[in-house]
DNA sequence: TTAAATACTGTATATAATTACAGTTATGAA
DNA sequence: TTCATAACTGTAATTATATACAGTATTTAA
C-alpha cells in the first residue's frame, strides 16, 4: 500500500522539502506551479493518491491541512531478549528511542542493553545500549550480536568458516566460544555500530 | 529582545503546539479561537509582536505563513581543546549535533571528544565523545572535566578539600592527579552525563 | 507625565485556497 | 477489449484567511 509512483514521490519529496524549508505545507497552487501543472487540481488529485496512499494526512477545508503521516517509533531498544522468537519482538522492547536525527553515522535498527561484563576491555560496560546494524557485513574483527541456540549474546567475532566460528569476549577472565554451526544454531543478529552509555 | 509577556509566551507556545500537533501553524482564526478572543485581529496584533522580537517568521499573503525562528544550532562537539580560552569557543568546536531529541536523560551542553587512554577501565575509549553537563553538581566518584592551568582533562573526582583535590585516571598505568586549588589553577568544566560511541 | 507598548473588540474586504465537476490521454492489468 | 489508475487541463464556486482601519483600556518605560 505504500509503493508510490515516481511522480507521486517527487511531489511527496517537494511536500517534505517544503515543510522543512518553510515551516509550514505548500498550497495546491504551489505545487502546480513548481510541477508546472496548470491546473491547481491536478495537484489536487496527487494529493488524494498520497492520502489514499497513507502517507500523507488531508484536513478537509483548512488552508494547507497536509502533514506528513509518520510511522516512525523510533528506534526499539531490547532489554532481556526472551528465549525463542526473534530479537525484535514486541515483548522485548523496553523502550523507543526518536529516530529524529542519525546521531551515530550508520543505520541503527535497535538498540541492545547489554547485560554482564563480558565486554569491558572493549570499553562496553552492562546496561550500555549498543547501537545494531542487522545489515552491516559480518566480518572478523567486528562486534557482533550472535545468537547461539536461542541466546543472545554480544562478543568480537575472532573467525569464522564453514564449522568453526570463535566468538571472543573482551574480559580476560572469560574464555572463547567455539561453535560449530552445523552442530548448533548458531545466527547474526547484527553488527555493534555504536554505543550509547546514559549516566544516572 | 526577547523577553516575551506572558501572554505572548503562551500564543508562542501555542503555535509551537500546533505545529508539532497538526504539522502546519494556526490560523489567527484558530488562535483568536482557543484564546477567547473575539476578534482575529487580536491574533494578528500578537502574531506581529512575537515577530518584532524576532521569534516568528511570518510571510506575509500566505495562509498559515507562520514559522518559528530556531537559533538552536544543535550541541557542540569539542575537539583539540585550544590553549586559554573558553572550552567552548568557535575554535573549538569540531561540529554540532542537532538536540531534537535528548536520547540522553540529563541536559548535555556540549560533548567532548576523549584523547588517550586514561579512562579506559571506566569504558572511555579515545574518540568517543563523552556528554557534558556544565551545571551538575561536582561531587566525589563522578566523572568530571577538569582544567588544570589551562590543560583540559577527564577523571574521576576521588577527593576534594580547599587545599587538595585528587583526580583519578581510569586506568592502572597512570597515576592519581593531586592538585591544591590554592597554587594551581583549576576549574571544572562540567560532569560527564553520558557515552556516545561511534564505530566506524 | 506622556508616549509607546500591550491586549484586546468590532467591522470589513480583498484575496488565498480548497475542491467539486467535466474532460483528455496514456498505461497496464483482468 | 475494457476497466481502473495515473497524470494531467480548464473552469468555477464556496469558504478560509490575512489583514487593514478604527476604537478602548491598561500597563510600562523614558
Amino acid at each position: 500500500m505504500n509503493d508510490l509512483t515516481t511522480r507521486q514521490s517527487e511531489i511527496f519529496e517537494f511536500i517534505k522539502k517544503e515543510i522543512e524549508f518553510n515551516g509550514y505545507p505548500p498550497t495546491r497552487s504551489e505545487i502546480a506551479k513548481v510541477f508546472g501543472f496548470k491546473s491547481p487540481n491536478a495537484a489536487e488529485d496527487h494529493l488524494k493518491a498520497l492520502k489514499k496512499k497513507g502517507v500523507l494526512n488531508i484536513v478537509s477545508g483548512a488552508s494547507r491541512g497536509i502533514s506528513i503521516v509518520k510511522e516512525d517509533l523510533g528506534i526499539p531498544v531490547i532489554g532481556l531478549v526472551s528465549a525463542g522468537g526473534p530479537i525484535l519482538a514486541q515483548e522485548n522492547i523496553e523502550k523507543r528511542i526518536p529516530s529524529t536525527q542519525n546521531i551515530l553515522s550508520h543505520g541503527v535498527d535497535f538498540y541492545l542493553r547489554v547485560k554482564g561484563d563480558s565486554m569491558i576491555e572493549a570499553g562496553i560496560l552492562e546496561n550500555d545500549l549498543i547501537a545494531v546494524n542487522k545489515k552491516a557485513q559480518i566480518k572478523k574483527g567486528s562486534i557482533v550480536i550472535a545468537r547461539i541456540n536461542d541466546e543472545v549474546t554480544v562478543k568480537t567475532l575472532k573467525s569464522i568458516s564453514s564449522d568453526l566460528v570463535v566468538l571472543q569476549p573482551e574480559n580476560s577472565n572469560y574464555s572463547n566460544i567455539e561453535v560449530n554451526p552445523k552442530k548448533e544454531n548458531l545466527s547474526f543478529e547484527g553488527t555493534c555500530v555504536g554505543l550509547l552509555r546514559d549516566f544516572c
